[in-house]
DNA sequence: AGCATATATGATTATACATTCATATAATAA
DNA sequence: TTATTATATGAATGTATAATCATATATGCT
């Protein structure tokens, strides 16, 4: 199999799930620690921090660390414009989906 | 949970695998049947069928029939764009491991 | 009607993933 | 040194996913 294929995947993959989505857009201003990242998304510390060290292992987030406190950040702005492109279709076809039961109409 | 952001995690699901990023691929020139598309990316035609209905069903992938053959098409542009993204983020982040290596002389 | 081709699907298996709880480790403060 | 706070991780569990084989269904042809 095409590898080149397989890092893509492994790209879009760090990227498309829940809690890693909420992650990602509450870093949208920047770096946060662990300990402001979690409380914000309503998730667990054990697991925030999993999928932080997932995010930062496949190259998605970089990690600084300050005392105790670790900080996290985006490392690319094209991660949210993969966001908002799925952002984008997951409301087009959501209208889409609406417009084929209010659409009794049809012009 | 914000079904906004599971709905995002969904789209991105769509994209995110490797079979699924070589059909998406392969359908850059346009519509394609099913009989084109397993032996092109070289997946059985079990395999590739079911992922082309699970990337229908989250709104991905057009779906026309003719006759006995099936022709399924990218919908959205946004999809490209999302996988040329993930390629500049795999690609930039594949560059840097390699200068993790050969950056003996760092400037 | 019978046959060939195209596509879909049930059942199964193996693997990966997300989450939780409990606990380990590291840094700092008292 | 002990206590406290921040983060990470092992073990366990449930669920989802991908792939395969065999077979069903649909269409069109002879």
């Amino acid at each position: 199999m095409s590898s080149a294929t397989n890092y893509q995947a492994d790209v879009l993959k760090s990227i498309a799930q829940a809690t890693r989505l909420k992650i990602i857009d509450f870093l949208r201003n920047g770096e946060r620690c662990v300990c402001e990242i979690f409380p914000a998304i309503d998730e667990e510390q054990s697991n925030t921090s999993r999928h932080l060290a997932y995010m930062q292992t496949h190259g998605i987030l970089s990690r600084r660390k300050d005392g105790v406190k670790i900080y996290y950040a985006v490392k690319h702005p094209e991660v949210f414009e993969i966001i908002d492109r799925a952002t984008t279709i997951a409301k087009r076809e959501s209208e889409a989906r609406i417009g084929l039961f209010s659409g009794a109409e049809r012009r």
